[in-house]
DNA sequence: GTCTATACGATGATAGAC
DNA sequence: GTCTATCATCGTATAGAC
């Protein structure tokens, strides 16, 4: 299903592949980094550039404004996010496997790619009002393809989720905060985060042993 | 066990009562909002003495620095929530219901003042670093109390937790991206929300019924 | 496409009047 | 305790040389 380089990384094998010309791309390595470190808005043109190697005015060969710097990289981000749900929810297997698949690789991406996902997930606010309605939409997609895959395992009778929106509210809030404390504290692989993640969220919604949905201890 | 007003809020009932002059009280409030909306690092003095209603010289009778105010802010808001889960821990009670009212109390701290929260647990690399052990220090004290909670409830065989470490993060993770997305969404009150996040915690530490917790299919 | 130079307003923090 | 005035620096973005 994965044809090409695979985008929207931070310091992976071949990442940004699709900003080009080369100094683009460099200017939005060094804008990510900087945005994550010390937020968009105390960001500096200056600093980026300085990352980048370049002098100041370079910036604005290749982007028009400080925010355009910030919609491409949130632009991408989201579609790689998309995209890697979406990729989940056609693979294939039982909603369980599904939901495992799709959860284990969000988590992943958000370990693997922190620093990129920081300003994607963190700088929603700081975008243009039109950047920002695009983006959101991108949001609902994402959230609709977790929903689906929970109410397919609902219907199957795999799962038992009395509260659906709330649910995939919070399976997603989960795995959007890895990119805040990944990497802050322990010794722990993406692989091995998107692992254990998969497991808690399968724990979450599975139906109790026997079948019977209605039997549940109601806790609410 | 509570006799006075409760403190670190952000536009309760009596937020921030410990905090006197009121001076320095109309400040750090002002602070929290601008630090919440923009960042710390893009908040300006100017911007925060304005919101208080004085000039900006107004701010350094009261703080040393801006640093200063991040500083009260952090610390009060850490405390608050290391007293929630202390409470909570010490209520007596199962290991079930003291993580239940330790997960529904610190959601509904983070759904109810989520200006605060965002600042409490967003601009922790904001703060100097001396300031920063001592906040780390605390962040730390929750960490071991969800973790002692969680490691009661295995050895009363109410919990079944492979991931001893990687649970109490997750749980703790997933309380605090309330912050993050409440009030940017839905209808939830903080009730609600605490109220679904024990819950669906419950699901992700209970051991299988029956009681033998080796009889778990292996999913790790 | 990249540079140096620069416009012009905003920045954290202080001095000294009241 | 609060103000106005101020310092020295840094902010985004542009102009024009090369």
């Amino acid at each position: 299903m994965r044809t090409a380089e695979q985008p929207a990384g931070d310091g992976g094998d071949k990442p940004w592949g699709e900003v080009t010309p080369e100094a683009a791309r460099r200017l939005l390595v060094a804008a990510v980094e900087a945005f994550a470190e010390r937020g968009y808005h105390a960001t500096t043109t200056r600093d980026i550039a300085g990352r980048a190697g370049m002098s100041p005015a370079a910036l604005y060969i290749h982007y028009k404004t400080k925010e355009e710097l910030l919609h491409r990289i949130s632009r991408i981000g989201h579609d790689r996010a998309l995209a890697l749900l979406t990729a989940a929810e056609t693979g294939g297997g039982s909603a369980s496997e599904r939901l495992a698949e799709a959860v284990s690789a969000f988590v992943r991406w958000h370990a693997e790619r922190h620093t990129t996902a920081r300003v994607v997930q963190y700088e929603l606010d700081a975008l243009a009002p039109e950047h920002r309605v695009e983006i959101v939409k991108l949001r609902r997609e994402s959230d609709a393809v977790v929903r689906r895959i929970l109410a397919d395992g609902v219907r199957d009778g795999e799962f038992d989720v009395p509260d659906l929106t709330g649910t995939t509210l919070a399976v997603l809030s989960l795995c959007i905060d890895v990119a805040r404390w990944f990497n802050s504290r322990g010794h722990r692989t993406p692989d091995e985060v998107g692992a254990l993640y998969a497991d808690l969220v399968l724990r979450m919604v599975a139906a109790p042993r026997g079948g019977d949905p209605d039997r549940r201890p109601g806790q609410k």
